[in-house]
DNA sequence: CGTTAGCACTCGTCATGTCTAAGTGCTAAC
DNA sequence: GTTAGCACTTAGACATGACGAGTGCTAACG
């Protein structure tokens, strides 16, 4: 029984199962492909498959399908890159092209994704480690209520509206607004939270509490950017796959609602820094992607924040795989280093 | 055969089958509801409903449903408002009050509305009609890239990156910043097409095309905040309710996601200024909704944004509808008139 | 004229049984 | 290590019949 034989067996299961969702047997397997043995030979091959827990048979006399274990070989082993269609990069460049602002971007590119796999994609806004304070804003809405904005060099704006806890004429704003961006201007956003301190202590007395909590506010705002957000795109393919999810796609939604719970997923994947990451089934630390896999990669600066796809563990790995990592590319090519 | 009669037993119709997703046959209508009369009685009159268009039976020997003129009338002349419990007041209530900004007033009130009705829920952002432009802010990204931010008095912030065709250093940029921001602070948006070209022309020459460009995406910028977006949760009660789909909620999802779609229903919906509408299955304009119903109302200023609940046909309209509209009475509070 | 009782009729559903095709595991031979 | 052959298991398709729910109709009643 040799053991380059067997993979090639798993790896001929894979592809039939993804292709045709049915569990496979060993008379098939041998019409499809030319493996030069018989199925008796196929079979056997099969019982060390299965007792390797690498494939399973839903009854007793039906064919088998692989297991979460045997499509984690088969990523990480077996599986050849399929390289994109003419058609699908030039889709990818042109569609990506025309955008208008990050966040337009985004939601092309999980549109894109989406269509491109026929599953649902997620992307994650981008980190900001490396983005810098480009512009600070207060703005006065009642005598207490300061709307706050932070611009980052990135072109990411994020604002809320802060209580500052004391009466601030326009001018005292305008004051703390300029002692706030001359100290801040540049600074890294991930350095925020320890330059903030010192903003507030230059500050005179009288203003010191409304400073403490304009820079409690900017804080925020910085680390609320940090990976706190994604945009997803193709929900409906879900329903499609029905027959993929036994239970119902009611959990799948939930966790794709949930939205901290897939950013969670993301960031804890793709510690690979090149490359693209697989989570499989029960892999997934949440119970209710126990039949779905996520296939991401990271991207921009530093590939740190994260796109990704989600479909069913009988998923076209291969060709999700090349999808989101061309898609990544792109990305990061257009979103600068 | 007395016509408050029949009206009555088809109030019982919807009543019953929404409750218990049965078709409803005669026997256990007089059982459940004291009618006074026997169930050949009650045969007769539905019978008369049936021929009305009213109601129908599934095959020859079940009960009956209501069809989508069955609810339509149920929903217009039989149905009482049933009023809120004093609970879900309370959650309205301290749940929407310790929110923000307006992003996340309007994610609170569509979780809440999701969770209250156990559907799906959306809410279009607030139009701007009497919104008024509270700040203007131009950020150099590079020599010819400018990151224009528009800010509402709403608290609502637009951006987007512009190219102005032209070198421009800060000072230039700054200057053109308050020059805008003279003109236009106080403008309500929906007078900004008709206010740009002053400025422009105001402007000297040399930097009028920098400026044209930068009219023209504020234009956008105003122009698209005004009723393109929305917001939904609950999209995973969907599948709960499978059954009520029968085809698949695939289309179901399809529309929620291509929002034009929702938002189109939206704005065609409600004409009715107060009070809550409906539009029942087949009447949606979009085939993919033909199972669905969606009960919406207006809110905020001049009650122009919309926000609703979407879910199957088979919906309890009377305690969807009191949702709905306490939802909407509390977000119109919030925001101000 | 509206209401009622009774009855024949229609169908969907469920339980039961049978048959077939697919596929396996095992053994013995190569 | 590979193969052929065979006994065995089982899901799924199909037919059958009992059952029950529910209707529509007719004739009688007040």
């Amino acid at each position: 029984m040799s053991e380059p034989r067997k993979l090639e067996v798993l790896r001929a299961i894979v592809e039939d199962y993804v292709h045709s969702r049915e569990p496979v047997g060993s008379k098939a397997l041998v019409e499809r492909h030319h493996l030069g043995v018989s199925s008796a030979t196929i079979r056997n091959d099969m019982a060390a498959l299965e007792d390797e827990g690498l494939i399973t048979a839903p009854h007793t006399s039906a064919g088998r399908i692989p297991t979460d274990k045997g499509y984690r070989l088969f990523v990480d082993q077996i599986s050849a890159v399929k390289p994109l269609s003419q058609a699908e990069r030039r889709a990818i460049q042109t569609l990506l092209e025309g955008s208008e602002d990050l966040d337009d971007v985004l939601e092309r590119t999980v549109r894109l994704l989406s269509q491109l796999t026929n599953q649902v994609a997620v992307v994650q806004y981008p980190h900001l480690s490396r983005a810098m304070v480009r512009h600070i804003e207060f703005v006065l809405l009642a005598p207490r209520q300061v709307l706050t904005v932070l611009i980052a060099d990135t072109g990411k704006v994020e604002q809320r509206v802060i209580d500052v806890g004391q009466e601030l004429s326009d001018e005292a704003l305008a004051g703390l607004r300029s002692r706030f961006l001359k100290s801040l201007s540049g600074t890294p956003l991930s350095l925020l939270p320890q330059a903030l301190p010192a903003v507030v202590a230059s500050c005179e007395p009288a203003r010191r509490h409304a400073a403490q909590a304009l820079a409690r506010g900017l804080d925020a705002l910085a680390s609320s950017t940090r990976e706190e957000r994604m945009v997803m795109a193709g929900t409906a393919n879900l329903a499609r796959s029905n027959v993929d999810f036994p239970l119902s796609i009611g959990p799948v939604l939930e966790a794709l609602e949930e939205q901290v719970v897939m950013l969670r997923l993301l960031s804890e994947m793709a510690q690979d820094p090149r490359g693209v990451t697989v989570s499989i089934g029960r892999e997934n630390p949440y119970d209710g992607l126990a039949e779905a896999s996520v296939v991401a990669t990271g991207y921009g600066p530093g590939s740190s924040a994260k796109v990704g796809v989600l479909g069913p563990t009988r998923m076209d790995y291969p060709t999700t795989m090349a999808a989101v990592r061309a898609v990544a590319r792109y990305l990061s090519r257009i979103l600068g280093p």
